[in-house]
DNA sequence: GCGACAG
DNA sequence: ATCTTGTCGC
């Protein structure tokens, strides 16, 4: 696939994005998702899913495969979703709610890893980066919580998050079927200890081994 | 044109 | 992402 037909997927798929959708009543499972790199340009996918109350894990799978498609920023998903999808596909407990290592609305063409994800699987899905890509933020104040919009063209399109007081922030931003407030929170909710939510880093310990 | 650029 | 020494701040 070219860079021109993977944009084009992207302004086909856009419109399937539900960003009306508050979210799921009751998260009783919750997925994080990353894919580590091998040498020989290969990816792998990681699932694990938590159970939301504990964060105790209660299945993960780990699919090695080879990179169908370079890193090129803003087209990211093209490089990790087959084998995200691929050990999607081998869970055994369904998940409630994905969370990505990336971003979902804040893109360049308002279409992440996350709603990507989101649209394939039909699954609620909420992005968390590392780092801003797109658009200006302000620096949320210190205190954990506190967070400030991300704008890009005028719009919110994510939020900087604090969720570790004097840390620096993450970023979140819809993916599909969850609102912004409800991401945040959930994001809060599973972050108790580390800047990063505990799916996120179960995913990226498993994506490593 | 130049620099920046999720992982 | 990954590799990887030295350096900075608390």
């Amino acid at each position: 696939m070219s860079i021109e037909e993977a944009e084009a997927e992207q302004e086909r798929l856009r419109p399937l994005v539900d960003l009306d959708d508050p979210g799921p009543e009751r998260v009783e499972f919750v997925a994080g998702l990353d894919v580590g790199y091998g040498g020989d340009d290969e990816v792998t996918g990681a699932v694990v899913v938590l159970r939301s109350g504990t964060l105790e894990v209660v299945d993960q799978v780990a699919v090695r495969q080879r990179a169908g498609f370079p890193y090129v920023p803003g087209l990211f998903a093209f490089r990790e979703l087959p084998p995200l999808l691929a050990a999607m596909d081998r869970l055994s407990v369904r998940p409630d709610l994905l969370v990505c290592d990336g971003y979902g609305l804040a893109h360049p063409r308002r279409f992440g890893l996350a709603c990507h994800l989101g649209v394939l699987t039909g699954l609620p899905t909420i992005g968390v980066a590392k780092t801003a890509f797109v658009g200006r933020h302000d620096d949320p104040p210190a205190a954990r919580g506190s967070w400030s919009p991300i704008l890009l063209d005028g719009e919110v399109v994510g939020r900087a998050l604090r969720t570790r007081e004097g840390v620096k922030p993450v970023f979140v931003s819809q993916g599909h079927r969850v609102s912004l407030d409800n991401a945040c929170s959930h994001v809060l909710r599973l972050s108790p200890d580390f800047r990063l939510p505990e799916p996120i880093r179960a995913a990226d310990r498993l994506s490593r081994s």
